[in-house]
DNA sequence: CTTACTTCCGTAGTTATGTACGGAGTCAAG
DNA sequence: CTTGACTCCGTACATAACTACGGAAGTAAG
């Protein structure tokens, strides 16, 4: 039972890609996959090199690039521009160090204030609530803005 | 020249606080705010309380509060639920950890891939591109997805 | 009273990444 | 030839957190 692996439908494609029907029809209409043209009847059909492309395109994805930026790394797609390639890269693994940045600011603010919610004895009021009401610790943490997530 | 910080219209209101008019009526609509009622002729009046409250949102989201989980804080406003406040800090803080584990991965991918592309030496093909395309090494990174997110 | 600025209020648009729906056409099996 | 599954295509919906628009009404200055 020889699988053609090329000349398969969008169901199955999509399958073999492992995402959704609708995912594939949302890159075509992106630019981020071509769009074959219909062969024999009315149907399109897909092969290797699609699957190649959304596995890029989600590989990229988990790194923390978006798709518009991973439209740029498909025009690299041949391999002779490690320079453009890399300088992508690089920009990305900026925005990723800020953004851990950022997030080491708010775990540092948090776990303090949930230790001192835990330390907190008597009739006082709730110290991460009045934190929060009064702000000034709070004021200028976590200002990252340039663009990373990872939905 | 004593600026009362009672009686202030939406729009000193909003200057005061940081934050666009649209914020505000924004914030009002999701029962963030309350929506003060009208008092001499038509128009609706903002107090001290209210820059409070305002800062009070925008505190918690630098610390990676939605403004969902916001709501919830405000009903604790009053300082004598630690306990339940406490807990929700620490979600959120597990929440944050588990994204600095994401970004964690993502960066020691990308900066092998840079550091990659910059030993390259010779006609071979980009070693970012390829990684992208074959995805082997990126496939089980970074599956993170418990919504924290710093725009 | 007029003019210029606010406010009010509902509605709609934005960004990113998809997901869902509905009707029409096509394909393969029986 | 019918049936059921699949594809095609356009459009709409989902989410978060705003931002913008447009027209009516109120308010302040001159
Ligand atoms: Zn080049
Ligand atoms: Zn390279
Ligand atoms: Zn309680
Ligand atoms: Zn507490």
């Amino acid at each position: 039972m020889q699988i053609n692996f090329e000349n398969l439908t969008i169901g199955v494609f999509a399958k073999a890609a492992g995402v959704n029907v609708e995912t594939i029809r949302f890159y075509q209409r992106k630019g981020l996959l071509p769009e074959p043209d219909k062969p024999y009847g009315s149907i399109r059909r897909y092969g290797e090199a699609d699957v190649t492309r959304v596995r890029f395109v989600k590989s990229a994805q988990r790194l923390g690039f978006s798709l518009d930026e991973i439209a740029e790394l498909l025009r690299l797609e041949d391999g002779t521009h490690c320079e453009e390639a890399s300088g992508l890269a690089e920009h990305k693994l900026k925005d990723v160090r800020e953004k851990m940045a950022d997030l080491a600011r708010m775990e540092a603010v948090l776990s303090e204030l949930v230790c001192a919610c835990h330390a907190r004895k008597g009739n006082v009021s709730c110290p991460l609530i009045v934190s929060l009401q009064d702000g000034t610790k709070l004021a200028a943490s976590a200002r990252g803005s340039h663009g990373v997530t990872t939905p």
